[in-house]
Order: structure tokens, then sequence, then C-alpha cells
DNA sequence: TGACTATATCCAAAATTATGGATATATTCC
DNA sequence: GGAATATATCCATAATTTTGGATATAGTCA
């Protein structure tokens, strides 16, 4: 694998963040260490499907890692994103946090925080 | 329009440059100051509705700008970015002009001007 | 005015992607 | 081992996007 990757690739690494499902997972991991599936389903408020197949889908396109803690997998951003994901982790970082979607997500994740899990 | 923009609008911004013909027009044109539309064909060779749809939807898109010359469409980059598309500008700038697919436009672009239009 | 060229838009078909319920797999706890 | 829980994958359907030929529009030149 090249360090410049192709033109194919450098366009299924934008596909990836087309989704605004998946904006919204890397929105919230890009605050919160890791978390697990149902954490993220519980937030967006879609059934686990979806939202397992979405994190699977960020996994595969280079943004996450996965690591099993019993039963749950957790989620986190990679700790060896290629270049072009480096160069784009700054923009993830100055325009999701601040859109009302992130916001929301964030309160709904706050509030579960406070009724479960420690 | 905020400066910041919507998730949606987030998702729109990535979701323009998950086209490789898309991205083959912006790495042309972050060498070329401008393009017509004849170009582009030419170099993508590819049929002129493929070519203007995808280039009326880097100027939707916010990437680009026209302007008539005579019977001819100049597109170049637009000089009044949004925040988010100057933050994106130099990931196309260091990922797009790499690639194989971008050389071998740039070269067929040198090929039409040797043999045509000053 | 009329022929010609460049470009935009329309349209129906093809291709791709997303969706969520159902099912399979894996782990824990009793 | 068996019940219960978390997660991944399958599948058929729905939704979205892309494609390129056909047509429309707009400017040029004689």
């Amino acid at each position: 694998m090249d360090i410049f990757p192709a033109m194919e690739t450098v366009a299924q690494i934008f596909r990836s963040l087309e989704d605004e499902t998946r904006l919204r997972i890397m929105a919230l991991l890009l605050e919160q260490e890791e978390l697990c599936v149902c954490d993220v389903m519980a937030v967006l408020q879609m059934p686990q499907s979806t939202v397992s197949r979405q994190l699977s889908l960020l996994k595969k396109a280079g943004w996450l890692k996965d690591r099993r803690v019993g039963v749950w997998i957790h989620y986190s951003v990679s700790r060896t994103l290629s270049p072009m994901h480096q160069y784009l982790l700054p923009v993830l970082r100055n325009f999701l946090a601040v859109t009302d979607a992130a916001r929301l997500d964030r309160e709904r994740l706050a509030e579960r925080r406070k009724s479960c899990c420690p």
C-alpha cells in the first residue's frame, strides 16, 4: 500500500463522510474516547443494525478501531490514521462539533451517562 | 447563512467530493486557472452531458465559479470559498495531484494545448 | 435571418447505497 | 449446558445518484 492513495481511494475516504449518521458518530467519538454500539444506538436513536453497519463502515474506511470488552464492542478513533485521514481530522473537529445535531447528541449522551453505566 | 454549516451541509460538501470524475476535475482546476467544458471533455474523455453536469454540481457545491467567454463557459476554482471549503483545499492539493489518474489527465491536457487553442 | 458551435437541462434506465427486521454469532452469568 | 445480552451479518426493499442520448438554450459569424 502506497503512501499516496489512488484517486479512487481518495474518493472512498470522502465517501465515508458523506452520510449524516456517520458524521454524527464521528462527532461523538472525537469528544468521547470510546463508545459501545449500544451507547451510539441510544444517542442516535436508531436501530441496532443501522448503527452497527455504519460503525463497521467507518472502521473499514480507516477511521475507527474496535476492541471487545466482555460482551461489548468499544469503538474509538484509530490511532494509526493514514496521512489523508490525518489531514481531514481537523476539518471534522472544526465543523462537526458546532452543529446543532452534534450538540443534541452530546446532550443525549450526557443524559445517558447519568442514568447508566459508570 | 451561518459561518458554521449544519451537519447536513457538511455532509453535502463531502458528498461533492465522493465522485472520481469530480475529483479529476478538481485536480485539473487546481493546476490550471481556467478550463472550458470542451477542455474537460477532451481530457476526461467523457460525454458532454456528463462533464457539464459534474461541473455544475461542483459549482453548486461551492467549489467552482463560471464565466461566459463568447460561446464558451470557463470554469475555475471559486475565490470566495467557505471556511470549510478552505480547510479542505489543502487536502485536495496534497492528495489529488499525486494520483496516476491526475497525472494522465495533465498529460492529455498538455497534449491538447499543443494542438489547439492558444 | 439562418447555420453553427458550446453548453445546459431533461429523461428514463442502470448502478449504487441505505434501511431495518430477521437471523446468526459470541460472550457472560447462573 | 441454557438463558440472556450485545453485536454482526443477511436480505429484500426503498431511496439516491449516475449515466448518456436527446433536446433546449444561447452566443457567434456570415
